[in-house]
DNA sequence: CATGGATCTTGACACTGTCAAGCGATCCGC
DNA sequence: GCGGATCGCTTGACAGTGTCAAGATCCATG
């Protein structure tokens, strides 16, 4: 009459995250849920409050696991964009938007969903993490050689928007009051460079 | 025995819609709820589901009047900024960002929150309207004298991502990261001026 | 072996959106 | 004038949700 599973999980915390990112992305932010997940992971619906401060504590562990996919994202894209500079900021940004349209649950976790606390050390870490290889993409482009902040936030700013506007979409309904131009003609304006 | 309130309400949708712009501005997006809003406009909780279709219904009925609010913001400011074509463009910028800051509610529901329909007539009529002020401050610096994608998408992105990246908050995060240049110093580069 | 703490379950509560059925008032055709 | 028909709203119910309290179970430690 022994039960098959132990009464410990091993590593639920984890089991956990790892059931939040499944709903997430196959069903969307309204699919993931603390008792879906805790189904998920095979536990009682009340089992997730002992390793996370509620739902929003679980969507912070799992925006602090998705900034480093998000990074790699940009990091792969780069290597495929070759050695020029500009190449390799433009990879960067498309490495930015290639994530925000092919996993835009996390996306949303990461920038949307107002159910994650962002001042979280692992999340800050994480995502400060992310935001130095946009940086380091930037910094062959200032004048002084050092980080210039007017280049890194309008670069910064400006995929931000463009991601969060969905013009990187291939059928977004922006199409129909203008003629959106690609990003990588975007950053040769703001880098003042011939196109 | 007559209850004071006639059995009909009289206006009951622009009620509903009233009663929700006053809850989201007044506790967050969290707060705005059907079964709230139906209290607040005195009717009972099913009510709303006779003059919109759910939640979503509602806050898509919400956004729309919400469009009308964020395109004052940015007249108003526009005006307030004299007569100068790059000044009144800093002006449109200006009144983009401070919606976005005094009105978070309301900029979450128009840009940011999935429950809103957005391809609803209303919506993008709506939407429209407040796009084509800020074409019209791009105008002036076309180089052809026709609407320039370029510029306007660069403006736009750029100052869409610099009001949900929060950089317009005085106590941004962001700001222990980087100092951040103000609107109008990107807008100069973005336009090849002289700062 | 006993004790205690960590881990998980069970059960309950308030709240949410949504649906079906019914009541009341208004309106339209006759 | 008047009898359905229809619209507006209420009541009641249901499945989900997050969250809390209390208890059961397992593991480590004395």
């Amino acid at each position: 009459m022994t039960k098959d599973l132990p009464h410990h999980h091993g590593d639920l915390r984890q089991a956990l995250i790892a059931a939040g990112l499944r709903l997430l992305a196959e069903g969307g932010p309204s699919a993931l849920t603390l008792r879906r997940a805790a189904a998920l992971a095979g536990v009682s619906h009340a089992a997730p409050a002992h390793h996370f401060d509620g739902l929003k504590g679980l969507q912070t562990a799992m925006a602090a696991r998705a900034y480093v996919q998000f990074t790699d994202a940009m990091v792969l894209h780069r290597k495929a964009a070759g050695a020029d500079d500009f190449a390799r900021l433009v990879g960067v940004c498309d490495g930015y938007l290639a994530f925000a349209m092919d996993r835009a649950g996390l996306f949303h976790l990461l920038f949307v969903s107002a159910e994650v606390t962002r001042d979280d050390p692992q999340v800050m870490l994480a995502s400060q993490a992310a935001y130095q290889v946009l940086r380091d993409a930037c910094l062959p482009f200032s004048q002084t050689g050092a980080p210039d902040p007017q280049i890194e936030t309008l670069v910064w700013t400006m995929v931000h928007g463009y991601a969060l506007l969905g013009l990187n979409l291939p059928d977004s309904p922006k199409r129909s009051l203008i003629e959106i131009p690609p990003v990588a003609v975007l950053l040769a304006r703001i880098l003042h460079r011939p196109c």
